[in-house]
DNA sequence: CGCCCTATCTTGACAGTGAGCAGTTTACGG
DNA sequence: CCGTAAACTGCTCACTGTCAAGATAGGGCG
């Protein structure tokens, strides 16, 4: 096996080509959006050929996938690293929806991507599970450590909803300039925060 | 001058082609999403060559862009419609929301479109001011019919924004599917109306 | 009437793309 | 040491957006 390293060299087997490609195509999208977005530019920043790709990917949308599924887990750490213990709903709220504006920002043609798979018919079981993931790190705020896996039928899962509801649109609408509070920096303002306060996520159970 | 009706017929100069153009095109992106979009093949179902579009709208974001301006002044005006007098905020709220969402149905790929022009670097003025419109119209919801023009600076229009972001936030997702909670129809559930009921979104002045 | 001028549309070409296929090279297990 | 499968290349094909140059129609002006 030659995956001890990415040592990619020179070598006809690159090694381990599917991170470096993940690599290289990030890069890509990064420079020039989802829709500048080119395979072959990521192979040929990855120095193999056009079709290589193909072997690890099949297909352009699947390329994308593995990139949006990398991206989710990514959020799903940053948002399980928030500190949770020893503050009131309010403040884990906020910084978990900090946390998410700011991931957003520092990743911005990354979070387009990702809420675009299903549009790509690219339902792939991982991302699903990752996208569920990130839930329950947001519902974890909401309802403290202790909170079992997210039930659809819960209605308990109503605040958590309103909360990514409201976090995910302020974030889109406010990357797409339609809410225009502070522009210079719009994500970096306090009216995030001011939207939160007006939502009542005071949960039924045995909270604060 | 021939602009008298819209019988292509078969010669060479069309009469009005930026309207058939923008049929056309919104034929194409509704069959194939913003992915699959192809200047060329709106053009070919307009009956006319592949460059005629270069006149009228310049390039492809063009006329993606002029469609994407039509489309915001459909769901104005529909929000513009929604019946307002006579009812407390929640209905209203709630009215305006599930036209928003009904908007986003009935037009998906449009709806995706709309809030990814800026992704493609443009920045119509035209496009801008309806998206304003959208906003006025929803805040005209919240704070009676009459609401002068909205501010930036005024913090009282947080409420609005809170509203804006939890229903386009709710709408995205479900859309994309990552609320699950009605898998049949998410749009359709009463999720949405149990999210806006947690918001606070009493009014500070005279309202009710 | 005759001429030109401008807006409009066509034709043809170019570079770039995703995808499929046949072949070539390498690594690895037996 | 060899056979087999994985990994990668090179080619072709259909398609795309964009551009430059030519064709066409209709209105204005002599």
């Amino acid at each position: 096996m030659t995956t001890e390293g990415p040592r990619a060299g020179d070598r006809y087997h690159h090694g381990n080509l599917r991170a470096a490609l993940l690599d290289s195509a990030l890069e890509v999208l990064s420079e020039s959006g989802v829709a500048g977005f080119s395979m072959r530019e990521a192979a040929r920043r990855a120095g193999v050929s056009q079709s290589a790709p193909k072997h690890h990917f099949g297909d352009a949308r699947g390329l994308l996938g593995a990139l949006a599924t990398r991206a989710y887990r990514q959020l799903c750490e940053r948002l399980e690293a928030v500190d949770v213990v020893g503050r009131d709903v309010g403040e884990r709220v906020a910084a978990l929806a900090a946390e998410y504006v700011a991931f957003a920002r520092d990743n911005r043609p990354l979070f387009d991507l990702m809420w675009r798979m299903t549009q790509f018919d690219f339902n792939d079981p991982d991302l699903v599970e990752q996208k569920h993931r990130a839930l329950r790190a947001l519902d974890r705020g909401l309802r403290g450590q202790d909170a079992q896996r997210p039930d659809s039928a819960n209605p308990a899962l109503v605040p958590s909803y309103a909360v990514w509801s409201l976090v995910h649109g302020y974030t889109s609408l406010a990357l797409e300039g339609a809410i225009d509070e502070d522009a210079s920096d719009p994500l970096a303002s306090d009216l995030l925060p001011a939207m939160l306060r007006l939502l009542d996520v005071t949960p039924a159970d045995r909270d604060r």
